[in-house]
DNA sequence: TCTGGGGTCCTAGGACCC
DNA sequence: TCTGGGGTCCTAGGACCC
């Protein structure tokens, strides 16, 4: 048996979690550069739709009808360790599947009473980190995804559901529309739907041999998936990363090339920072830029990358990397919207095999540099040692208007609790306190 | 007016091998 | 006149996921 945990609306949960003020209060979580919609909470989604730009709601935004973020990535990431924390103490078979999604082992525990062991499960990730999950049950991973999306539409079901206690699971999967199955997107849902197959119920009852030719083994796979017969185990041991990419859009257009190359070595920088923590190396290296998509006049993007040998690490070598393949793909007289580095043909650091005839550069004096850097910027603040290619004051910088605080992630916005002189609260402490 | 960022996997087709 | 079988590796593109 396999558990799906999701959290909910988990971006906008995170920000509800400090702010408990907004209880019962629709909140939304902008893009990055707060272009649009990326996640609601339950009472936002009622109002608005998702994707829609910060711009159509700005009024409500402004009234306070509408509590908005900007993103905040470092808190949800640190808010979405603790849950897979707490999650760890449920089962030895833990799978963080994204960054609001687990997969849990439940293999041995099938005489338990699961539904019982998934309200646990929630309340305890409630009471640990202030998330709300919704909890899937079945024998399969595309069944328990299934289970967790009936799960949200139903408040009744309370936040958890085992597909194997749905008397009529027959019923329950013809209700539910082909393109919510985990692997059915856009384009496969409006092909199915093309040749009659519009619920769940109708793809799972599918021919074998006519999915296997129509969509290809994955296809097939997920028809077997629904069938209840496992065709994806569980990873808990994430796989090493093939490519690591940091791209965006600049707060504004730009069209200088100094510009460009100081947001390029700025990405070059986060990017190679990414590598050191995975203790990957990377030997190929691109740079593209382009202008917006959704402007029809004066169009251009373009991409150039350079194989890396040997393949490195380094910020200082990627950075000098990055500027020449920016130079080479700039064109003047465009308006810039977004670049973008991607750092490809990753191996492990210590697997890299050293150049006969390199020239006579220290790594290793090198290595210690990066991480003391490191080092510096994840105790201090993310950028207290930088480059000096990466600019003092960007002007591309991206927008954040809606920044809320960084929490458990910066010492100095830890969250503070107020004690009032007459509370119960405090009347506890001082009682602790004399105790001491 | 404004419209995000970061990934993985599979397939088809060409080049090449014995 | 007819001219095999069985592979691997690489790339581009398309699909999917959150």
């Amino acid at each position: 048996m396999f558990g799906l945990v999701d959290c909910n609306s988990f971006f906008a949960s995170c920000e509800k979690v400090f702010r408990p003020d907004l209880e019962g209060k629709p909140v939304v979580v902008l893009s990055n550069n707060d272009g649009c919609i990326v996640a609601r909470s339950a009472e936002a989604k009622a109002l608005v739709p998702m994707q829609a730009t910060l711009f159509s709601i700005k009024d409500r935004v402004q009234r306070g009808e509408i509590h908005a973020f900007s993103s905040n990535p470092i808190l949800y990431r640190d808010m979405s360790r603790r849950v897979i924390q707490t999650l760890e103490h449920f089962s030895p078979e833990v799978e963080q599947y994204s960054i609001d999604e687990a997969f849990l082992g439940l293999h041995g525990f099938t005489h338990e009473n699961l539904s019982e062991y998934g309200q646990q499960i929630r309340a305890t990730v409630k009471q640990w980190t202030g998330i709300p999950v919704s909890v899937g049950i079945a024998k399969t991973k595309t069944l328990a995804k299934l289970a967790a999306h009936v799960v949200k539409q139903d408040p009744q079901l309370e936040g958890v559901l085992d597909f194997e206690t749905v008397h009529d699971l027959d019923a329950v999967l013809a209700s539910i529309d082909v393109g919510e199955v985990w692997g059915i997107g856009r384009n496969l849902k409006a092909k199915l739907n093309a040749i009659g197959i519009k619920n769940v119920l109708q793809l799972q009852q599918a021919d074998e041999a006519w999915i296997k030719k129509q969509f290809g083994v994955l296809g097939l796979r997920t028809v077997l998936e629904l069938r209840g017969t496992p065709c994806f185990q569980m990873e808990p041991v994430a796989a090493p990363k093939t490519m690591r990419i940091v791209s965006r859009s600049f707060g504004h257009l730009v069209t200088e090339l100094a510009d460009i190359k100081e947001a390029v070595a700025t990405y070059t920088s986060r990017c190679a920072e990414k590598l050191r923590m995975d203790g990957l190396v990377a030997g190929q290296f691109a740079v593209s830029m382009r202008t917006s998509y959704y402007r029809q006049d004066n169009q251009y993007a373009a991409a150039r990358s350079m194989h890396l040998d040997p393949p490195t690490n380094d910020t200082a070598a990627l950075i000098a990397i990055a500027l020449n393949l920016a130079e080479a793909a700039y064109q003047p007289g465009y308006e810039y919207l977004k670049a973008k580095v991607m750092a490809t043909e990753l191996v492990p650091a210590d697997e890299v095999q050293g150049e006969l005839f390199a020239a006579p550069v220290d790594t290793e004096k090198r290595g210690r540099l990066m991480q003391a850097m490191d080092h510096l910027n994840s105790t201090l603040s993310p950028d207290a040692v930088k480059f000096g290619a990466v600019g003092l004051n960007p002007s591309w910088k991206m927008r954040s208007d809606y920044f809320s605080q960084r929490y458990t992630t910066h010492w100095g916005e830890i969250p503070t609790v107020k004690v009032w002189q007459d509370s119960p609260m405090r009347q506890q402490r001082d009682t602790a306190q004399s105790k001491l």
